[in-house]
DNA sequence: ATATTTGCTAACCATATGGTTAAACCATCT
DNA sequence: AGATGGTTTAACCATATGGTTAGCAAATAT
């Protein structure tokens, strides 16, 4: 019996539990708190997600699947290197500039419990190098791109991509920035940091 | 009275909670655990710290006086800014190879509670930035550097260096590699990192 | 030698926390 | 109307947890 109540109470839980599982992480997070969040008796935590550990699991399944197809984007189209990198650069932090929270909790709750992302492998959708693997290695030999392994290329994307939304509070604290300013320093990057990538890869 | 045997305890405890704290987090973390890692009686915790915040405090604390001399090496000496970026790449990426945990720590704990920034602020051999800044402006000037921002160039590197080890295992499970592996392409961004950089903003 | 301070432990305490239960509630079906 | 079955709540439970206390042990001072 699916009313709509009861998919609105079921949402509002995985909702409210989104919200304080992302803040506090799972060691952090309280159930009552959770409850409180959504508006409803604590009991319902259990009848719709068993646990904590269920509940948790499921917030993080969501999580994940939000921020999956993001890198697809730059590993499965067609367009060149050059191009990808442009694109997955500003929309990706456009992405999180929206979902703060998003890959801090990801990064966080992995350290945890590295055993977690075997369950995400087996999902459609994860992440593939080989595409990206092959395309690289292409446009290094056809002489567009400096030599560079593809697995660091992709690494050094995400880093300068993700990174000052995790380090936030350090990087605000090293450069001195307030809120604002730091907002500011994060929406140029959305083009510095592409040409930041393409400048050091790319030949003349 | 400060004898040996004295001194022992504290730093026992010290360390214990050092490996607690590290791999669990403030939330996660429990004074039992640390107390029998410390081979020692669960009260000799409070006997010495009075509480699990102040030993937290006091861990948090070391780590961050333990990291922050590292970046002083790039802001504060006076070889090239290009020399500055090779010899801190390999450094750093050195030094957090034998302490894997910290830069997680510390990136944790300060999304948990950004104003404890605040605290480190206050300690001489906090990181400053305008050196560097000034630094990266002459030779900008000169045409030694391509345009670039300070603190840009400055988030850019903390960005590849410290990336690898918070999100080793969601970059573990994306490019498909084992501990080994995974140590060995560390290993090759001692030198990658500054090359993929000074690429980037070297004039030519 | 004795008193005193310091280091340490076992037992205990109050509270927080994840989880359960029994009963009430409410919509739908007969 | 009355039975049925999913939904919701208040009250409750067992345990974990940070913290305290009273007293013992050992070193130091007198």
């Amino acid at each position: 019996m699916k009313t709509n109540k009861d998919e609105n109470t079921e949402e509002q839980i995985l909702n409210a539990a989104k919200n304080v599982f992302q803040v506090k992480g799972m060691d952090g997070a309280r159930m009552q708190e959770i409850a409180d969040k959504a508006g409803i008796n604590k009991a319902m935590l259990h009848y719709y997600y068993r646990s904590k550990q269920l509940l948790f699991e499921a917030v993080f399944k969501t999580a994940f699947s939000l921020l999956a197809p993001q890198l697809n984007t730059i590993l499965n189209d067609d367009s060149s290197i050059e191009d990808k990198i442009r694109n997955f650069t500003s929309n990706y932090i456009t992405f999180i500039s929206k979902h703060p929270y998003l890959p801090n909790f990801i990064i966080q709750e992995l350290n945890r419990n590295p055993d977690f992302i075997l369950k995400m492998k087996n999902n459609l959708g994860f992440p593939n190098l080989e595409k990206f693997k092959k395309q690289v290695k292409t446009e290094v030999e056809k002489g567009i791109l400096k030599p560079i392994s593809a697995e660091q290329l992709f690494i050094n994307i995400l880093a300068l991509n993700i990174f000052p939304f995790v380090a936030r509070p350090l990087i605000m604290a090293f450069t001195n920035t307030n809120d604002k300013a730091y907002k500011q320093l994060i929406e140029n990057r959305k083009t510095e940091v592409a040409d930041f990538i393409i400048n050091s890869i790319k030949n003349t």
